[in-house]
RNA sequence: GGAGGGGUGGCUGAGUGGUCGAAAGCGGCGGUCUUGAAAACCGUUGAGGGCCUUGCCCUCCGGGGGUUCGAAUCCCUCCCCCUCCGCCA
């Protein structure tokens, strides 16, 4: 969410902003909604400080006895009062307009983001780890799964339909040891501190974080109006909203495992087959809070701290700078993750950074004091996987299989597999 | 599900329809004292916004509406939180 003020001085960056987006122009008609608030605002203070100079004097009049005095301003100010109340009414109207029009606006990307469409004019910064050279055709992981009598597309349809899948044995063991091996990274060597949130929120969080109002139909609603998280960042970022924190607090950064729940209204006929894409995926989430000096230092932290576990696994990546119309709504940058998926000869997205500058931090009024100033500002916010666990299950299986079917198991997993080296074979 | 209590500044917590943006305490900041620190004492300290921007004004005591010349205070309504009972993992 934009300071009107902001785009009032800088009205052509932001313009320029939203157009890097794709979107056409959008100061002008916010500026004349704002100039139209301020006009009514003016005028509406200007009467209420007549009616409360008056207001003062009925009662000083009281209390001097002159009681002629009194009625004379009693009736003088119950002939403002149809006039403010109509101001009133104005100046909340097209105050409600305002607000609603900036909620919709996506944030402006940073200059070093790249200009393009579609992921297509992503850039890549560089790549990490060697592809292997298989001696036979590598498959993909749903059929390594099904395979080994692991992963049951066929049950998960029964049970809930598309885009959900059973893992059962070594597999369903081998998703948990990836989860608990990134948490226990995170956790005990990057500093991030572990929460276990609610996985049902209120509009509120989802408005706070971006996805609400606009992206309602990504959503799974309850019945009793709360939302299903998307992803942890949700419950993660609004962990500071509505707050001052003072400035020694920050930098704060939480880690969350969680189940991730994502309608997948827009991607019809988009990875139907196997688990890249589901309705319910587990993710490890990593969420920091920082001053807005500190924000781009720490995206490059956090690409570092996700970056960790590829690494530890063995899994090749490379990394991608979005451009600006491929990040997401509340993004002023954002690195993308892709692991080498070689049954699908393709790198594949498996973590996603960004840093959201003070976007999120407006839309939730989430604040710090600074050292040595009187007023508040408002934090910058950063979010990233650290990693999504269905697609690092699946690299893990389709980097580590073998010519048998069966999986090798990365060292660092093992202590979570009760030392076990292979799955299958 | 039933019954009740409550939402006030960074926090805790008073508040009689007018002089209440709001006592007090804590915390913060500045000072006195001290070799330094603590303690003590003194002072200071809410947020957002408008404008002819260094001063003046407006709004804000959960949200909205109402009564009134005037509402933190009275009425209505919605939201949220808490306690007890019941049910339950």
């Amino acid at each position: 969410m934009f300071d009107i003020r902001w785009i009032r001085e800088n009205r052509e960056a932001f313009d320029r902003g939203m157009q890097r987006r794709g979107l056409q122009p959008q100061a002008e008609r916010l500026l004349e909604i704002d100039e139209e608030r301020r006009k009514l605002l003016t005028e509406l203070q200007e009467l209420q400080n007549r009616r409360n100079a008056a207001s003062k004097e009925i009662g000083a009049a009281m209390k001097a006895g002159e009681r002629e005095r009194a009625e004379a301003l009693k009736a003088e100010v119950a002939e403002m009062k149809r006039r403010l109340q109509a101001l009133e009414d104005a100046a909340r109207e097209v105050e409600e307009k305002l607000r609603a029009a900036l909620s919709e606006l996506p944030n402006i990307p940073l200059d070093e983001v790249p200009d393009g469409e579609s992921e297509d004019d992503n850039v890549e910064v560089r790549r990490e780890g060697t592809p292997r050279a298989f001696d036979f055709e590598p498959k993909e992981h749903w059929q390594l799964g099904e395979a080994l009598g692991m992963m049951d597309f066929e049950a998960a349809a029964k049970l809930s339909g598309s885009r959900f899948v059973v893992l059962k044995g070594d597999l369903a063991r081998l998703q948990r040891a990836l989860a608990q091996f990134m948490l226990d990274v995170q956790t005990r060597e990057h500093g991030y501190e572990e929460v276990w949130p609610p996985l049902l929120v209120r509009d509120d969080a989802l408005f706070g974080t971006g996805q609400l109002p606009k992206f309602a139909e990504d959503l799974f609603r309850t019945t009793d109006d709360r939302w299903l998280i998307p992803t942890a960042e949700v419950p993660l970022t609004n962990l500071v909203r509505e707050s001052i924190l003072p400035q020694d607090a920050l930098p704060q950064r939480y880690c969350a495992l969680t189940p991730c729940f994502r309608s997948e209204a827009g991607a019809a006929g988009r990875d139907t087959r196997g688990m890249i894409r589901q309705h319910q995926f587990d993710k490890v989430e990593l969420v920091s809070i920082t001053t807005p000096e500190e924000g781009r230092a720490e995206l490059d932290r956090k690409l570092a701290c996700a970056e960790d576990i590829l690494k530890r696994l063995g899994l090749p990546y490379r990394v991608m700078l979005l451009c600006a119309q491929d990040m997401g709504f509340s993004a002023q940058i954002t690195f993308d993750l892709e692991v080498w998926l070689p049954g699908q000869g393709k790198y594949r997205e498996i973590s996603s950074v960004s840093l959201c500058g003070d976007f999120q931090a407006r839309r939730m009024n989430a604040r710090y004091r600074p050292q040595d100033e009187k007023k508040p500002r408002f934090v910058h916010t950063l979010n990233g996987s650290g990693l999504a666990v269905g697609r690092a299950l699946i690299a893990v299986m389709e980097n580590g299989q073998n010519e048998d079917g069966s999986i090798t198991i990365p060292e660092a997993l093992r202590p979570y597999m009760g030392g076990q080296e292979m799955i299958g074979g």
